[in-house]
DNA sequence: ATGAAGGTAGGAAAAAATTCCTACGTTCAA
DNA sequence: TTGAACGTAGGAATTTTTTCCTACCTTCAT
């Protein structure tokens, strides 16, 4: 099942799921079901296993059968699915404009100096890449 | 009403609505179906009717009722909003690292240079005023 | 004064997303 | 070899979000 644009549109609770394969590379139900509780709220094993199912479905993960714990992984790649996730984002919120987000960023105290400076650093290496 | 938190949640549609009453101040029904239609994508009066009552419910909306045509405003502010849902964005996709989200946004070549510089500026002028 | 135009309100239904019960299969330790 | 533990699959129910039908009210041009 090839993965299409509104594959690409993963609701709330699939997104929590694609992020624990991400940063875990693969897993079972059993696993992400863990990190769901662990880091994120309370959830049934069930409920769990039924969306990681849907999901296959829709394409977004992958899943091998090979073992009686299928093994499941993340069907599309984290730094596209996030690109898009974000332009998204920045359209609906800000017209697409990323020094409008940027501007917002600013105004929130909780945004660290630590990160302007990465910032200013990422703006720069990319400057000189261009 | 007063806003609590969970009224700075506004679905996706609820949030389509707050951008059209954020860009033009305010307006009846009409003007905000209008708009949507125009805009983003076809829907009926009494849809969009409906949906502006239940902000109003939730606090997300104002109505003015002292006419007819009540004229419907945002009951939260453009900017505190979006700082909300930014942070929020950040958290749920970047673990809150605004450095990791510019990294997406400068890999994504939809964004343009003029938006860079204007980025520019604005980290200058906040170190500035620190 | 009357009817068309356009307004609001209140269901109701449809669609989307989420949750979990339960039946049944496999594994493995005692 | 059996039963507890743990796995999957398939509904089904619930909740949330979205859509719109319809009844009724007000306004206004004729």
């Amino acid at each position: 099942m090839k993965p299409n644009n509104e594959s690409l549109e993963p609701t709330k609770s699939e997104l929590e799921i694609l992020q624990v394969l991400w940063k875990h590379g693969a897993g079972t139900v059993r696993f992400v079901n863990d990190q769901l509780n662990a880091e994120k709220r309370e959830v049934q094993y069930a409920s769990t296993l039924k969306l990681m199912q849907i999901m296959v479905d829709k394409g977004l993960l992958n899943r091998d059968e090979s073992q009686v714990k299928h093994i499941y992984s993340a069907a599309i790649e984290e730094s596209k699915a996030k690109r898009f996730l974000l332009g998204r984002f920045l359209d609906s919120m800000f017209d697409g404009s990323a020094s409008s987000l940027m501007t917002h960023l600013l105004e929130d105290e909780s945004t660290s100096e630590e990160e302007l400076k990465a910032i200013r650093l990422l703006l720069n290496k990319h400057k000189k890449t261009k």
